[in-house]
DNA sequence: TGCACTTGGGCAACAGCGTTGCTTAAGTGC
DNA sequence: GCACTTAAGCAACGCTGTTGCCCAAGTGCA
């Protein structure tokens, strides 16, 4: 890999030597510097069109003011940030506020569906620029669904002098998001096994990300300015799962495999699952819309999120999901009062957004950039020394 | 505060100034070295007397070999590791082998259950070195359970040359750790609200830290050498409750409430439960166990493993507490064929070991030491860049 | 026994990080 | 118009891990 001496990017450089082998966790100054700078840029992002003045970012982050100083000097000349005028003085002065420049980079986000693709074009900020939707089957196997995807990504708005950073996928689970490939998803086990993330890479010449379809929404949702630190993310469209955000990161597991909501076991002896338990939540939600009984649905739906709420200590619980978006009030009223009755005060908040996902998908590739990796769980370097620092 | 030139260990300085406010995230030169010093510490821990090579900690850290030199002899000059002999030789010079040095400093763990204190005094790598047991009754208040407390501790072996450095305290929730204030204990409201964690450091003048006892043993737990990553302490005594660990660090949330497993509905038309619902886990599990039907409780547990299994995508269920250290094989089988049944092949074991939870509390002081707060969530400094290195 | 070779580890110089001390810029308020 | 306050940059600095080089300490073959 070549070295750029003028790059100040959080993607720089390859710190740590990341080439071969586990190479965990030690930090050198490139971690360093990368560190502080997606730090930054994260505040930034999150202070939006407002933006952010040097010495609110030192107070945030802990830096120096002189180190934020040449930290966005860095970006400025990178031209990620910029100055966005001044605040009001308050006796000396004025702040200089400071702005993410969004259009610097966009990622591409792909929503495959059981029956479409969504393709969304997003810019730094993961704002939506542009959206395609195709209609396909995804039985037809990875073939034929991946040249479509790619032909629906060359067709996007060209970048222009922005920076085109990659492409994330999301998709129906059970999948491994750290090898990029599809397990045995339910009704198309054509893609079991299949490259899909490399496999797309080589077609569009862009680094991809794959993961399952609910932690793409998280991790759009998790990413908005103001979101809490801590939710679910409950999706009930043709099935019925969670991405579970914890700490800011979304929760993976080792294979990918957090957030089955869907087979959780509610009422010991209920229907049979085909997944070999009885009483799973899925099955009874699922019969519960299918015979229209919404409200069933919907406190079916509020002990899933009760159970979620005492198990992980969840801030918020979001709904979404083809369902939910067809009747959100009635949904998010019976979680609301299942909640409430039991005495746990958590907001219950309904998804809306008409692309969620595809948004959702491109904020895997954003989200590095930012030092949200997930990867790991988790890129915070905390101050270190905790309770011993009592000297 | 002062600052001391020589101190290296990860506690040396105040590394990016938490004096006041928030502070978060932001890197200098002071957290890099400790991050790295606690990575290296960590590394030596988990390899334990067998000791590691300096290459090796260069290899699975990914600094380079000269970084690591520099490192382990700081922590040979501040007598946390020394030498102990050399490897066989593969051609060239033999590498020398590096180890922990377990009686550098100790810690305290208190265990507080309903009836009595477990006070046990550990070293570095969290081995007990003795344990003191005292029968008080936890409903008489923080006042004289305190005062017994810090008594026990005074009793224990004065730590000689080793630095002490500190108490942790677990006890049963709800609790705020980052207070370090008891909630409305079950059974014992008189605590709520008090400030255990201040009291008793005030009393032993010591640094301590409280957790909930669940939160505790999974930590000693995530702590023990070949540990997996994640998993799930699920405790079976007075109540039910869990610990998770997930990515190494264990899950509090933003109010210590994780780990609620008791309170999970398992029975949508159950039985009522103290806590306004209907069919939580640990009714019918402490029925089961009322009425002696170890094997129906162990059945129900493995619904519970099943779902958190599920949930978090766990690698292992770890069984402790008083009703599996009395009939370990019956419920460890349970719990295994419900999970083998599902087709989820997940590891079970049961914890026997006599003072897993007030070992466990040692571990709450030592593990800021080797950078697992878990305060944040991860003190993991990732290699930044993701996937968008491509290029 | 002696020599070439391999591997581990330390010394010294170095680039680059955030920090510190000081100066300059740009306002408010009397 | 002057004193004061606050923001931001310049320059020197301490300290981090890195690099290049040399020495130490083994093996293996002649």
């Amino acid at each position: 890999m070549t070295r750029d001496p003028d790059a100040t990017g959080p993607d720089a450089t390859d710190p740590g030597g990341t080439g071969t082998g586990p190479a965990g966790g030690g930090a050198n100054l490139a971690v360093l510097r990368g560190h502080n700078a997606a730090l930054v840029l994260d505040l930034l992002r999150t202070a939006g069109p407002d933006g952010i003045s040097r010495l609110e970012l030192a107070d945030r982050t802990g830096l120096t003011p002189q180190a934020v100083s040449k930290i966005t000097a860095r970006l400025r000349a990178e031209g990620l940030a910029d100055g966005a005028g001044r605040r009001a003085s308050t006796g000396g002065k004025p702040r200089t506020v400071l702005r993410l420049v969004p259009g610097a980079a966009r990622a591409v986000g792909v929503h495959l569906d059981r029956d479409g693709a969504t393709v969304v074009l997003t810019d730094l900020a993961g704002t939506p620029l542009a959206v395609r939707r195709r209609s396909l089957d995804l039985t037809a196997g990875p073939g034929p669904v991946l040249a479509a995807v790619a032909a629906e990504v060359r067709a996007l708005p060209s970048a222009g002098p922005a920076r085109m950073l990659g492409a994330g996928v999301a998709m129906p689970g059970p999948l491994d998001h750290r090898r990029g490939v599809p397990g045995r998803v339910t009704g198309a086990p054509v893609w079991a096994g299949e490259p899909v993330r490399d496999a797309l890479a080589a077609r569009i010449g862009l680094p991809v990300t794959l993961d399952k379809d609910t932690n793409a929404a998280a991790l759009g949702l998790a990413l908005r300015p103001g979101a809490p630190r801590s939710f679910a993310y409950v999706h009930l469209g043709t099935g019925l799962g969670a991405g579970l955000v914890l700490g800011g990161v979304p929760l993976r597991g080792a294979r990918t495999g957090a957030g089955e909501l869907g087979h959780q076991t509610v009422q010991l002896d209920g229907p049979p699952c085909a997944c070999g338990a009885r009483g799973c939540l899925e099955v009874l939600c699922l019969a519960a819309v299918a015979r229209g009984d919404l409200p069933g649905a919907a406190r079916l739906l509020g002990t899933g999120a009760a159970n979620l709420v005492r198990l992980l200590d969840a801030d918020r619980i979001l709904l979404g999901g083809r369902v939910v978006r067809g009747a959100p009030d009635v949904l998010a009223a019976g979680v609301r009062a299942v909640l409430a009755g039991l005495g746990l005060p958590v907001p219950v908040e309904t998804v809306t957004a008409p692309h969620a996902v595809a948004t959702g998908a491109a904020h895997l590739v954003l989200a590095p950039f930012f030092g949200l990796d997930g990867t790991a769980g988790g890129a915070t370097l905390g101050p270190v020394g905790g309770p011993v620092g009592g000297e």
